[in-house]
DNA sequence: GACTGTGAAGTAGTTCACAGCT
DNA sequence: AGCTGTGAACTACTTCACAGTC
């Protein structure tokens, strides 16, 4: 029952809250046990993926029968830390920070609105979905009040790293980068960074690769 | 000049479109050539992997002194195929919808808004951004007007492979999911998938390991 | 002297294939 | 019989280290 828990590789990581939104649906569909093999097929993987994936949690599943779902779950939440909400504070009230606050995606799954805040003073005071923008200097006390929270950069790219800066001087420990930047923080710091137009890019490398475009401007 | 271009490896072509992003900050700068060394600084890399990388473009850097940034440039917006904008038409005109239509980055990047469509009755004919919502039953005549156009789906995720499904059908080759929820689409067919609630729970656990939360509710 | 381009070595991630439990 | 858990084989990616060029 304990779970000797191995270093979880990153790629498996990635992967476990995919599961986890997977599991959530099949305790809504009253589904007791699931095997591998479906799971995989739910996530768009391969079976032997998911087993070793799931042995990292420590999980045993039982052999002959599939994984309990309630009890995958309950592991699956406890290893991702999504056990209390997140509070999420967004810096930023521009088109994408207004979206991103507005997004009631964020609050269902577990990281609620703290706040919005943004330094330009013409900003401060609007409303933006359920709160209004606060400036700048707020953003200590705000962090101080929700604390752990989430910081997510909805900025331009040129100050990204200034507020990011700021973030982790208020005390937020984990900051997702909307901004297309470099950003870099102390180690302690967890970072991810999530670029629209780089997907794009991406989508429009590997669809040129089958039917190159005629270049004539 | 040729290329003898091997394939370029996954994890390469997610990294073009970060070097594209400085490379267009250096041309800004009146910067003629950058070493390998300060792209990777740039970039957040290492040295090595940067010219790993440019090599599998068939790229000519001149030893002792580095690469060519406007050179460089043109070769990596050819390699990724985008000389020319790609449209885009967001499909979903809830928030996160109305959010993406709204953000300007897409269209200075080179990805104009073709249109917004949703299957809602009430939101078709609402203003979001530069454009009207149109019905679903108008997406074939739009893709077929901007194509090669790419999809966006920014819908609920119970909605999503329907809506994949569709924009197949209406002729779209590249898709980016920002549903909750797995899409399959035809090999020919290239798709990626951005969930930012998932983000937002990677850094839950990378957190959780280094601080663990009390668990009392 | 400075910097690229790349084989070779090292590391991480995936998949196979099967022993072992229920 | 059915399905997990995992070593072993394989594949992909990264980094080293240095020969080659300017």
């Amino acid at each position: 029952m304990d779970g000797h828990t191995r270093r979880i590789p990153d790629a498996t990581v990635a992967r476990l809250p995919e599961y986890l939104r997977i599991l959530v649906d099949l305790v809504d569909q009253r589904i007791p046990t699931v095997a591998s093999e479906r799971l995989a097929e739910l996530a768009g993987v391969n079976a032997a993926k998911v087993r070793k994936d799931l042995s990292y949690l420590g999980t045993y599943g039982t052999r002959g029968v599939g994984y309990d779902v309630d009890y995958l779950l309950f592991q699956m939440r406890q290893a991702l830390g999504v056990t209390q909400d997140w509070p999420v504070i967004v810096v930023g009230a521009g088109n994408l920070g207004r979206a991103l606050a507005n997004y009631a995606g964020f609050g269902e799954r577990g990281f609620p609105l703290a706040g919005v805040v943004d330094a330009d003073d013409t900003k401060v005071g609007t409303e933006v979905g359920p709160v209004r923008v606060r400036p700048m200097s707020d953003l200590k006390e705000l962090v101080a009040e929700h604390r752990p929270v989430i910081g997510i950069i909805a900025t331009p790219g040129a100050v990204a790293q200034q507020v990011a800066d700021e973030l982790v001087a208020a005390g937020v420990t984990a900051i997702l980068n909307f901004a297309p930047a470099l950003v870099t923080v102390p180690p302690s710091i967890s970072l991810r960074k999530v670029d629209l137009a780089l997907e794009l890019q991406i989508l429009s490398f590997y669809q040129s690769q089958r039917e190159p475009r005629r270049d004539s401007a």
